[in-house]
DNA sequence: CATAGTTTGTGTATGTGAACGCAAGTATTA
DNA sequence: TAATACTTGCGTTCACATACACAAACTATG
């Protein structure tokens, strides 16, 4: 491991090779080829060689990667060879469409917590774990719990961002738009699916 | 207007400063600064100058740049100045809160169509649209629609996409995890929420 | 054991985007 | 009108990411 000086977009890379390297793996393989991952996941080879170079290279010369071998490796880097527990905040449609999400736990994510302000939705249990009220969102730091998902409307997503990272949240994966502030140390990752939609249209011919 | 060579970058900026502009345009602001703009964000204010002037650039110096306008220009670049048709496939929980998405409206955009393989969803109603059976994609060439949001399983991902295209969809918003074969002239844009969860660990300290 | 055929790992060239600085244009004030 | 303060537009420099080529390492085969 050289971990010298890792591009970003390698790291955004990283979990895609992981989920066509299950898929592989469910589909019996035992190895793959540079060659054959990056047909199947529409990069070049040399892309994915590249990729790996920074961490030492996982393959052997004249046969590939082993496919366990090197999914160990991937979810080792990202530090996904541990179950994180993670909080919902926000149980509207969005929230319990990644509540529903079966990518997850392949991931080692575990749905922990969620928070809603909504009282007819508060007591009631989902998949498992029962929705609290946002207040309780203080209780977060004695759960072990230090990721979030975000999926309250806008003008409130400053407000729970901070919540959570009093209680010592790290991580935040954010779907409401706009842009909040956070200190240095807590990583957000934003999806914003209407911003993703809108650059389509430039895109398309005609 | 240049559009000489547009980095792809400024493209996926574009939406968010859509977003932003907005926003500064209901609080009651008429012009705003590459800096207020900027700060507002979160980048740097040279990037937004930098961006705006690939087209030319539709600010007055000393002054700024006038909300109202610059809106209109940027829509005009990203072609949301006129009504998106869209369908939606797969009305699972993601479908459900793709549909109950307020940011498409502000974009332009409008979900016209839906379909699902359920026959307990097909024939209902929901947000104004009635959930069709998905054989009856088919008939979306003649309803004048050209963009559509994938929100099935991944297994059935590349069926959905190549019937879609059959039928002159040109952009495809897809959720499901994994690569999809089009031809060259179809845009695709993949958000899958598992995967941008996944670096989420590795920016963690500790 | 030698040879042919694979496939990785990585140094380098090329391309693309971000950061920066500054001239040029605009408003304001005296 | 002149001087000052502000803000854009854009050329240039620098940093990062991709594309590529090829030596090194391994397997298979006769």
């Amino acid at each position: 491991m050289r971990y010298y000086k890792v591009p970003g977009e390698t790291i955004r890379r990283l979990p895609t090779y992981l989920g066509a390297l299950w898929f592989l793996l469910e589909k019996g393989d035992v190895t793959v080829s540079s060659t054959g991952l990056a047909e199947f996941i529409g990069v070049n080879p040399w892309q994915i060689r590249k990729d790996f170079s920074y961490f030492g290279g996982f393959g052997k010369r004249g046969v590939g990667y082993d496919i366990e071998t090197l999914t160990k490796e991937i979810k080792k880097i990202l530090k996904l060879d541990v179950i994180h527990k993670a909080a919902l905040v926000g149980v509207g449609n969005l929230g319990l469409a990644v509540l529903a999400y079966p990518g997850f736990k392949n991931y080692g994510f575990e749905i922990a917590a969620c928070f809603d302000n909504d009282p007819k939705k508060i007591g009631t249990r989902i998949n498992g774990t029962i929705i609290e009220d946002v207040s309780k969102i203080r209780t977060l730091g004695k759960r072990g719990i230090n990721i979030a998902v975000l999926a309250v409307p806008r003008s409130v997503a400053q407000q729970a961002a901070d919540d959570l990272i009093d209680v010592g949240v790290k991580g935040i994966l954010k779907f409401s738009p706009g842009y909040i502030t956070v200190p240095k140390k807590v990583k957000v990752i934003t999806i914003d699916i209407a911003m993703a939609f809108a650059r389509l249209p430039y895109y398309m011919p005609g």
